[in-house]
DNA sequence: GCCAACGTTGGC
DNA sequence: GCCAACGTTGGC
């Protein structure tokens, strides 16, 4: 079962450029349990959107694949990292996934645009929500990727 | 830069 | 186990 995800990430830290120049990258550094058991839940093929937060004009700016199940993430047990956890309880604390690069929006659907589309209830589109990794279901999936399809003529 | 919302920490 | 204080996120 394709599940479908959206991924945030401050794009002066690594934006859908940076990954379309590197193609794959490991997702690391998530310290939140919400999101880890979310990690957790994740399989290969699943699709997902990056979402540049605490930008200008914060939105969705391209797409990605999953492509590795969920594995320990090596920075969380790594002094040299900044995602370094001294208080990580073992290796599997926290998790990563690999992701490969799919597209890159011309036009971006953004937190404005989301917002009119009839999402229902989304950590994506209520008030505080700091959560960086968000489940969609099938339905909030076809909305946006209408959306984004029609502003990109795909 | 401001500040609301939320997760985490730590004293009790 | 409660909850106030604190730190961080992220839209505006």
């Amino acid at each position: 079962m394709t599940r479908y995800w959206i991924f945030k990430s401050e794009p002066y830290e690594f934006s859908i450029s940076n990954l379309a120049e590197c193609l794959i990258t490991r997702w690391d550094g998530i310290r939140n349990y919400q999101a880890r058991n979310f990690i957790r839940e994740m399989n290969v093929d699943d699709v997902v959107y990056f979402y540049h937060s605490n930008c200008k004009v914060p939105g969705i700016y391209g797409k990605m694949t999953v492509i590795t199940p969920s594995y320990s993430d090596p920075t969380a047990n790594d002094k040299d990292s900044k995602y370094f956890d001294k208080k990580a309880a073992n290796l599997n604390s926290w998790l990563s996934v690999d992701v490969m690069y799919k597209d890159k929006y011309k036009e971006p659907l953004t937190l404005h645009s989301i917002k009119q589309l009839a999402l229902g209830d989304s950590p994506l589109t209520s008030k505080g929500n700091r959560l960086s990794i968000i489940p969609l279901t099938d339905e909030q999936y076809e909305l946006i990727e209408r959306e984004i399809n029609t502003l990109n003529d795909l």
